[in-house]
DNA sequence: GACAGTTTCAAACAGTTGTTATAAATATTA
DNA sequence: TAATATTTATAACAACTGTTTGAAACTGTC
C-alpha cells in the first residue's frame, strides 16, 4: 500500500502545533481528543506520542510555542519608548492585550488556552501562570501603580486598589475577547487592526476614569 | 391515577441536581462524567438516565434550576426601590452579580456554568443566552442608558458607548469572580457578605468613574 | 397478606478515549 | 548501491464514555 505524503509538508510536528492549538483553544485539554487533532493536522494518531511523548506533552508544547510567539508579535509596550507616560503605557498595553486576543491565528489561541484553563484547570496552570500570566501581571501593576501615584500627589498608593485596578483592566480585556469570540458573526470575520484599537482606546478611557475614581477615593 | 412524584427538594432527583451542579460547574458539560456526578450524589449510574433521560437533560436540568434559584435569591435590583437613581441601580446590580457568582452553594455554580458554556460551548447555550443572560444584559443597558443620558444633560447617548460600558462593567465583575474561585485558598474561604458589598463598592466606584469619563468622550 | 406502580441497583452494551507494539515507508549516510 | 536511523501508518490494547437492560427493592392501596 503507498503512502500518500501531501506535498505541502512541512513537517509532521508544526502541523500537530497548529491543529492542536486550534483544538485545545476550542474544547480545553480534557475534552479536545488527539483523534480530532490528529484528522485535522493530516497525521496518524501515533504521531503525537512520538513526537511529544503523551497528550499532556503536546499540551505544554502548544502553551509554550503560543506564549512565545504572541508576547514576540505583540509586546507588552509594543516597543513603546521606554520614557512613555503612565498613561500612555496604559493604553498601549491594552491595545497589545486586545491584538493578542482577537488578532487571527495563533496569537488568539494564546489567551483562550489561558480561559480553558482557568475554566477547567488540567494541572500544568502553575507552570503557565509562571511563565504567561506573572510578567503581564508585574508590567501592568507597574504601570497602574505609576499612575495612581501621579494622581495621588506622589503618595504610595494602597495595595488592594492597584490589585482592584489591574484586575479591572483585564477583566474589561478578557471580557471584550471572549465576547467577541463567542458571537457566531464575529467569529467568521476577523477585526481589523484599527478596529481594535479603538475599542482599546474606549477601554483605556474608561480605565483611565476608572483608576482616577478610585484614586479620587469616593 | 395521581402519581406520587416526590417533592422536588428530596431523593435522588435532588441529590443528582446538587452533585451535577457541583461537577458540571467545575469540568464543564463535555468534561463531566456522569459516574462522577452520581459518585457524588450516591446514585447509581442509571438514575441519570431513569430522571432525565440523558446527560444533556440532566444539564438543562441543572441551569434551570441554578438559574431560577439564583435570580430569585439575589434578583438584579435586590428588591430595591422603583424609584432609586440609576447611580444606585447600578451599585446594587453589581453587588448582586457578585452574591450570585461568590456566594457559598447553587448560587456560584450559576456563573461558572456560563462561563463553561463561553469556554466551550455545548450547543444549549442559545436556550441560556434566552433565560439568563438576555434579561440581565436588558437590565444592566437600560440602568447605563439613563446613567449616561444624566451625565450627557439628557442627550441620548450613543448605542456602542453604552454596549461598551455595559461590558466593561460586566467583564470585570466575571473577572473577579473567576480569580477568586480559581485562587487555591479562596476554595476553601468563603467571602463574607460584608467582604463581597466591599468589592461591589469597589468595582462600582470605578465603573462610574470609566462611564462617566466615556460620556465626557476624552 | 397480595398487588401494581415507582424507584434503585449491578451488570453489560457499543462506542470512544489515550496509548502502544509492530511493520512499512522515508530520509540519511557510507 | 546497500545499510542504518528516523519518521509514519495500521491495528490493537485496556480503560473509560453514555446508555440500556432486567431484576431486585421499595412505595402505597386494597
Amino acid at each position: 500500500m503507498k503512502a500518500i505524503r501531501p506535498a505541502w509538508d512541512e513537517g509532521t510536528k508544526k502541523r500537530l502545533i497548529d491543529a492542536a492549538g486550534k483544538v485545545f483553544a476550542r474544547h480545553g485539554f480534557r475534552a479536545a481528543t488527539i483523534r480530532e487533532i490528529c484528522k485535522c493536522a493530516n497525521a496518524a494518531v501515533s504521531a503525537v506520542n512520538y513526537h511529544f511523548g503523551d497528550k499532556k506533552g503536546l499540551y505544554l508544547a502548544v502553551f509554550e510555542y503560543c506564549n512565545r510567539r504572541a508576547i514576540e508579535k505583540y509586546p507588552h509596550d509594543l516597543g513603546l519608548d521606554s520614557e512613555a507616560t503612565a498613561e500612555e503605557r496604559l493604553r498601549v498595553f491594552i491595545r497589545s492585550f486586545l491584538l493578542r486576543g482577537l488578532g487571527d491565528g495563533f496569537p488568539a489561541w494564546h489567551e483562550k488556552l489561558i480561559a480553558q484553563e482557568v475554566a477547567d484547570p488540567s494541572g500544568i496552570f502553575g507552570k503557565v501562570a509562571e511563565t504567561a500570566i506573572r510578567p503581564m501581571d508585574e508590567y501592568l501593576e507597574k504601570v497602574i501603580r505609576e499612575f495612581l501615584r501621579k494622581e495621588n500627589s506622589a503618595q504610595e498608593p494602597d495595595v488592594c486598589l492597584v490589585e482592584l485596578c489591574r484586575m479591572n483592566v483585564i477583566g474589561q480585556c478578557i471580557f471584550q475577547i471572549h465576547i467577541r469570540q463567542l458571537m457566531p458573526l464575529a467569529a467568521t470575520k476577523i477585526l481589523e487592526p484599527a478596529q481594535i484599537t479603538a475599542i482599546a482606546d474606549l477601554i483605556f478611557q474608561f480605565s483611565v476614569g476608572g483608576i482616577r475614581a478610585i484614586a479620587a477615593g469616593r
